[in-house]
Order: structure tokens, then sequence, then C-alpha cells
DNA sequence: TAAGCGTGGGG
DNA sequence: TCCCCAAGCTT
């Protein structure tokens, strides 16, 4: 190394070199279910899945649901055909259920409107329900080979620290998303997201980034600044309140448990749930007026607490014994244990159930 | 524009 | 325990 490869400052330092992270990439890259192997041509529905999957959720996480969603969806035309309720169940337990819902809108509009043939334009993409700008240029470089920046966590990470960016985040957005355009390769543009992906993800990671190990330690202003965690800068984000609630178990004398379903939109959009009072802050003064049987209910010495991306939630648990020939609620329905696995329950009523 | 929208793992 | 974080989109 020459003596002076210590820019001391951002004129100093070289342009990034879209191949030297390509290079990296054709060494480093992270094996994943939905990357076809190098060379071969990307199934842009499996793309498309792993988009929507992917979405603010980690790559551990995603991997068992997209391997079932595959088997039993395994294109486009399956998934537009079945039932939103079979898709949430299969959902269930993944978090931000409105990306079930649109996924499922998707496939249907693929399949309706495009034939079956997912466009390869970003804007016609951007056109389509629950694919955002992001989702947009992934699908267009990944699956079709287009020029595109698809700005992620990861992108915006490596940006930032590149040009030491020092705007916060999420004001930043429309400066990163300018920069990234400027980083683009004249090819192999699928191959460069992912490498800017799997460069955030296992070398310029949040905390503790291994510049020794990075294409572009040369180049990258916050290395030279000395202090690369730094960036991204984040604006402070608001406390997260508690709400409180009451849970009703009624337990049938065969063990099926009374469920509804939820709203179509909104917090669990139509999830499954064991009847309960309104969540709010402060709960409920009157929990019986919220139950489904006017029985004799038992408070459960148990609470479930959950936390949601906007709130945590305490639910204290009421439980009754009901006759074996107790009718369901208006809007409510019985659930036998052995169909628990047909149900789209939220990972919060997974909690409550384990009390049933 | 900012808030609403899940979950599980790691430091 | 708590906070942060993960391949964002919608309204």
């Amino acid at each position: 190394m020459p003596a002076a490869a210590n820019p001391a400052t951002a004129d100093a330092l070289s342009r990034p070199n879209p191949a030297a992270l390509l290079a990296w990439y054709d060494r480093h890259r992270r094996r994943l279910p939905w990357r076809a192997p190098p060379g071969e041509r990307q199934d842009p529905y499996r793309v498309f899945l792993s988009e929507i999957m992917l979405q603010q959720t980690t790559v551990v996480t995603v991997a068992p649901y997209y391997a079932a969603f595959l088997r039993r969806w395994p294109d486009v035309h399956a998934l537009a055909g079945a039932p939103l309720e079979e898709v949430l169940s299969a959902w269930a337990g993944l978090g931000y259920y409105a990306r079930a819902r649109n996924l499922h809108a998707c496939a249907k509009a693929v399949a309706e409107r495009h034939g079956g043939q997912f466009p390869a334009d970003e804007a016609a993409l951007l056109a389509l329900p629950g694919i955002g700008p992001y989702t947009a240029a992934a699908i267009a470089a990944i699956a079709f080979e287009r020029s595109a920046a698809p700005v992620d966590g990861n992108w915006e990470r490596v940006v930032a620290r590149l040009f030491a960016v020092a705007d916060p985040l999420p004001k930043a957005r429309q400066k990163l998303q300018a920069l990234a355009l400027t980083l683009l390769p004249p090819a192999r543009h699928g191959d460069f997201a992912q490498a800017m992906m799997d460069l955030g993800a296992t070398i310029c990671t949040p905390r503790k980034p291994a510049c020794a190990l990075c294409p572009w330690q040369n180049p990258c202003a916050a290395r030279a600044e000395g202090a690369p965690e730094r960036y991204p800068v984040k604006a402070a984000k608001a406390a997260r309140p508690t709400r409180q609630g009451v849970a009703f178990l009624a337990v049938r004398a065969d063990g099926a448990v009374l469920v509804r379903s939820r709203s179509p939109k909104g917090l669990l959009g139509g999830m499954t749930e064991v009847p309960s009072t309104p969540w709010e802050s402060g709960g409920s003064a009157h929990p019986s007026a919220h139950a489904p049987f006017k029985v004799s209910w038992t408070a459960l010495n148990a609470t479930v607490t959950h936390v949601f991306s906007h709130f945590a939630l305490e639910l204290q648990l009421w439980r009754a014994e009901v006759s074996a020939d107790a009718l369901a609620p208006d809007g409510h329905r019985w659930v036998l244990p052995s169909g628990f696995d047909d149900e789209a329950f939220p990972s919060v009523m997974r909690k409550v159930l384990a009390y049933a």
C-alpha cells in the first residue's frame, strides 16, 4: 500500500468501481433459495415472491415460507387461483399481512392483465399492488436485466458510507437514491443489485463493518473519516406506547375454540383471532360487555405480551368452558385444535391459544 | 409527509 | 431487559 493511502478529504477518494464489487460478488455471493445458479435466468415469479417476503424481513425467517409457498403455488397462475384465506393462512407468522393481501392481488393482476407474464419495465411493475419503488427496481434488475437501483436498507447504508452522507434518514432517501444511480454498472444489472445487498448484509453491516474485507474500502468516505458505523445517520424515533385488552378463550366441550376474522384491512387485516375487548391505552373499563357469551369467565393468571411495530400489547386472558351445543355468535365460528394449522392465526394469537 | 403496519433474533 | 434491526408499501 502506498504511504499516502489515507485520504483526508473526500475529493482524494476514487470513484467506486462497479467492476470491483462484481468481482467480489463472483467470489462471495451468498447462496440463497430464491437465487438461480450463476449465469442462469431468474424466474420473475420467484423473484417477485421472494422480494415481497423479504420486505423488512430477514433471510432466515423467509426461507421456510418461501419454500412452502413455491411448493404449494409454483407459478403465478396457481397463486392467482388460490383463495385469499389460504394465502393468509400460509403467510401467518410472517407479519405485515398487507403484503400477503397485495401478493395475492398482484398475482391476480399479472394473470388477468398481463397474461401471466410479469412486465419488465419498472414503471409497469410499480403500478401493481404491493410493488413499490424498491421491489419494482429489484424485479426489473434481477429478473429482466434492466438497469435499475433497488435501494433497500443495505443500499442505503453502503451509499451513505461511501459518500459520508450526513443527512439523517428518512429525509436523506432522495439524495441516497440519486447517489445510488451513479454507481450502476454498464452490464450485469441483476448481479450488481444483489451484490450491493450481499455487501451490506455481510461486510458493510450496521455494527462493526468488516472494512478490511471490503472491495470498496479505498473509495469509502466514511472509512476515510475513521468511523463508518456512524452512517447512515438516523432520525430519533417515537416511543412505543402500550395498549391493554382482555382476550376471551371460549372452549367447547370437544376442545373447539371460538374465533372470528378481523376486518380485511388495518392491523392483522383478514387474520383469525379469538374475540377480545378493543386494544386501547388504559384497557377496557368493562370487559364483560365484549364477552361472546354471558357465562362465568375465569380470569387466568396469565398475561400475553406482544410487541407490534408501533405499540406493545398486554392481553389478559379470560377463559370459559362452554356447553357442547353452544352456537357461535354472529361473525364467530368454532375451530377444533386439529384445524388450527388451517387458520390464519398471527403470532400474538398463537401465544393466546397456548392457554386454550 | 408521517404514520400505520409484524415478527423474531442479536448485541 | 431493552433496543435495534431486516431485500418497504400504502394512505
